[in-house]
DNA sequence: ACTAAAAAATACCAATCGGTATATTTTTTA
DNA sequence: TAAAAAATATACCGATTGGTATTTTTTAGT
């Protein structure tokens, strides 16, 4: 069971993460935290150390909520090329899970961060590393297999996929049209099709 | 001849921008500003309406001095598919010369003033349409002399260009890695290539 | 060189910032 | 159910925020 204090603390997170995502850490205040959450200040640093350290655990919740999501998505096939395929499809539907949490956490926090709150950079690089490693071994699994050509270096095509889906994803953001993503999770299935494929 | 306000306004504006592109327009502070310029406040709002238009005047000026520098780029051949390779090649360079200026301000104040500042907003929207709309201009071009396939859709080649390049610049800039950047160009060349050349 | 106008510096404003010490309330345990 | 402990609220802190009114300095025209 839960104490007192861990349910604040979730509740806290929840309540604000979306918020520090959308709006960035220095332009998200205290008071902002407080409005949302409706408690005090006394319940924020009761429960956090300080806005950092709130900030950073309200992104290792929405990263680690996403890249959940990204794993069930997966567990739908047992197949390395199929599993993905499914990546792309996460992204197809990308801008709607989205708009719950105010943007991709990653690509905000990546930008905002940097100069800004190095430990919360951190996260985001170790964020990327994360999701670049499970296409990587997805594509090794899918050599192991012979569904993926041998010669493919895993790791280029890993890095290549998921740069072109944050490109994607800051497109549709910023230009509010939900093509990009689209069009670029096709793109990549023919890549995949192409290049990958055995 | 410049006035004299029109030369303090200037040096405002160069010294500013690469403040606001990095630390993005909340977490740049008058003081910040003051600090940078060795100007005081009286110097800054006798020139700036506020804090917003200032930030707009120095992306404004960023942005146009980077598509000129595309413009000038592109200049170095006649040939509409060579200019396209010349894209290509400007954004090769692009990690170091974003050194300079702090970041892409098209990636960073996409991000940044999305949610914060909407007339800013406006302006980056704004900016990659011209981006794209060039890109456009120049495959069409191309087909009219004969270099690009007739049937290619320009909008969306030019759009694929250019949610590619700014993924790689999202991520050469946050893996600190320029092989994304690097990677990105040759893989576009060879898109070119393939799809797009006659 | 003198003067009017423009530009920049100074001094100030209320509001808000992140954070803390203390008091009060709520929860847990005996 | 009473006491101890935990959690939350209150009240406050100095520093800083963006912005303005006023004074001083600098520039430009004659």
């Amino acid at each position: 069971m839960l104490t007192k204090a861990e349910q604040t603390a979730e509740f806290i997170i929840q309540t604000v993460a979306p918020i520090f995502n959308k709006n960035g850490y220095a332009a998200t205040s205290l008071s902002d935290i407080t409005k949302a959450t409706g408690l005090t200040k006394g319940a924020i640093y009761g429960n956090f150390k300080n806005k950092e350290e709130l900030a950073i655990a309200a992104f290792k919740m929405t990263e680690g909520n996403m890249i959940g999501r990204i794993a069930d998505h997966q567990a739908l096939s047992k197949s390395p090329i199929e599993k993905l395929f499914l990546v792309t499809d996460f992204y197809r539907n990308y801008y709607n899970f989205t708009q719950e949490v105010g943007g991709c956490p990653v690509l905000n926090m990546g930008v905002d961060a940097k100069y800004q709150v190095p430990v919360l950079f951190k996260h985001v690089k170790s964020a990327i590393s994360k999701i670049q490693n499970n296409v990587a071994k997805l594509i090794d699994a899918g050599k192991e297999c012979k569904e993926i050509k041998e010669e493919v270096d895993s790791m280029l095509y890993a890095k290549r996929l998921y740069s072109m889906i944050t490109g994607a994803i800051f497109m549709t953001h910023t230009m509010e049209d939900n093509s990009y993503l689209l069009e670029t999770m096709d793109q990549i299935d023919a890549m995949i099709h192409k290049n990958l494929k055995r």
